[in-house]
DNA sequence: ATATTGAATGCAAACGTTTGAAAAAATTTA
DNA sequence: TAAATTTTTTCAAACGTTTGCATTCAATAT
């Protein structure tokens, strides 16, 4: 009525002059609890709005079922997906996630993952910021290794740190997007690459180039344009590119977002998809399926990867002694639609 | 090295032969700390990685600076728009949001919020459930209320509930849309609906057919077809639109995504935009700008929200012992582009 | 009547930290 | 050198819960 707060297992004790011990027992149905006395107190507890605080009993079992996912951006349809995944698996197992969004800056990334630490967090998920990457500072992550946190990189990773990390095939994936323009007969395949640096990008741009190679096909840096994954940082690329004195006939945009707006530059233009440019991005995101012409693009499996980055950290807590580290890889796939099928 | 125990307060205590209370005072940089014992054991603190255990501080202050952010879903651009608005306000603050995605289901929006509750979060940001909203439960709601937890509904509301709310005024931005189009000189206008029952469904179909009434159109129950916000509910409807006898000659999708759909099947069916059919979406998400024709909508402030929510909050907790409650109603705009714009 | 059992409850410690008050140690003053 | 003062440190309680062990009390067996 008056004071606001929370009811405690000694408010109870005292109503019932019983002990904390007592009440304990009896809202957890330990069996050496008087029948009635159980009921009682149970009833009352209910009656009152008794709620367990899961604070004091994290401080006592050292169990704070809490997990952190530190992602640079929860705006895509990828990143969402992971989460979905993370959470199928983890929710029903007890866990809270924790989600920490860095907007790609080193030092939100730092803070959330000491707070997540003091939080005593039992793992922790990341996905590096653009900005990590580019300081190359990662004194922030050692502390989570020294204190033995299972730490699983999605998505984004650093080479060269040894933990669990689940990530798609970016490479085959770029591989069999190129492949499948060249196969269709384009001749000067352009690349919309995401920002420098990251893995994804570099593994996407490697495929691209690889493919090229493999075909013989010159590689032209003037093709290769940077952008920000966003859908308006393709159009001044796009532009550029469809002026040129040699334009390319075909677009491979690191992102479903780029490529949509590389398609609306295109039209701009008067030029037909796919006959006079074909277009193919990744990620299939939903709308790439509505797109006119629906987008070819490939496919990456957000929902699986949360859901297998979960099995690592499953792994990594049952792990007998031996801090058992693995490296998923899964695959990307290849799905045609109209922007790329010329005939 | 071995004992993978998190460093405490004890052990460096034991470290140097002193009390936790004196170590608990070095690292606080108390005044009443000699300069010596002071730097000893701040460095001998940074060197075994000492990290305040936040979990005991929260059972002894009763203050865990958390705060849970309920949603339906975190899938679509408004909602993460929503999340960073609160972000940038409550992060700088100390506050950490913990995210849950309730999947647009009661039982686990129930559960999410007995756990808030229980990990004893200081406030709640809710937008319930459709679920919650066709079985008309709120006990889980009560309880949030009996505990006295600020609670702020984002979005989607309880009308008969009295607490903090930001909503957007979804009402005349439906109303200015379908305005724009009778002025623009549409005659049949259909409507793809959200969900019945929930708030954000309903409010703009009030405005659709508020504004019919307005410039005495009919209301035909034949052009009002129900989507579930996603792109691909769009695609059967705007069939069976089209292929009406006397089809509408615009279309108003509850959203982008629904509009993006329709778009897509007016393409198929050769019709031209917006020469042939009129389309209006909702939300001004990102690729709204970008697809072609570029999609007239009615930009919904996401980002205002988030912030404008935790404004309510802060003002619930600073209230002078009387709980404010507060509704905020931000106005949405209309921005027009290319899918509307006959001459 | 006394010893033995069994059921029900209470005690006390633990988790890690902070903090007011008390105590101890060091320094200054007379 | 003793008293007074200042500086530094320790004590103990608190936050809310659980749990092994001890205790109490009644009922049963001897």
């Amino acid at each position: 009525m008056n004071s606001s707060r929370p009811v405690t297992i000694k408010d109870i004790a005292r109503r019932f002059r019983c002990s904390p011990s007592t009440v304990s027992r009896a809202l957890n149905d330990h069996p050496a609890i008087n029948e009635d006395t159980r009921k009682n107190i149970q009833e009352y507890a209910k009656e009152v709005g008794y709620q367990r605080n899961e604070v004091s009993l994290s401080l006592l079992n050292k169990k704070t079922a809490s997990l952190g996912v530190v992602v640079p951006t929860i705006s895509n349809y990828y990143e969402t997906a992971v989460i979905e995944g993370l959470h199928t698996v983890l929710q029903p197992l007890g866990y809270t996630l924790n989600i920490c969004v860095t907007n790609e800056n080193y030092l939100l990334e730092k803070e959330y993952l000491s707070k997540l630490l003091s939080n005593r967090t039992e793992g922790i998920f990341l996905s590096v910021s653009q900005e990590t990457y580019d300081s190359g500072y990662y004194e922030h992550l050692e502390s989570v290794i020294q204190r033995k946190t299972p730490l699983i990189f999605i998505d984004r990773e650093y080479e060269d740190f040894e933990t669990s990390r689940a990530t798609v095939d970016d490479y085959h994936g770029a591989f069999a997007a190129v492949e499948h323009l060249i196969t269709i007969g384009y001749k000067q395949i352009a690349h919309l690459k995401g920002p420098n640096g990251l893995t994804v990008s570099e593994q996407r741009f490697k495929g691209y180039v690889d493919c090229l190679k493999k075909y013989e096909m010159p590689v032209r840096d003037e093709l290769i344009i940077n952008t920000n994954f966003k859908v308006e940082s393709a159009i001044v690329p796009t532009k550029r590119l469809l002026e040129m004195a040699s334009p390319p006939d075909a677009i491979f945009g690191v992102n479903d977002q780029v490529a949509i707006g590389a398609m609306r530059v295109v039209k701009d233009k008067n030029l037909k998809i796919p006959q006079d440019v074909g277009l193919v991005g990744f990620d299939n995101s939903p709308i790439s399926a509505y797109t006119f012409p629906s987008l070819t693009t490939v496919s990456r499996p957000g929902r699986k990867i949360g859901m297998e980055a979960s099995r690592l950290f499953m792994n990594q807590i049952n792990g007998s002694g031996d801090f058992s580290h693995e490296s998923i890889v899964l695959p990307s796939e290849l799905v045609i639609r109209e922007s790329s099928l010329r005939i």
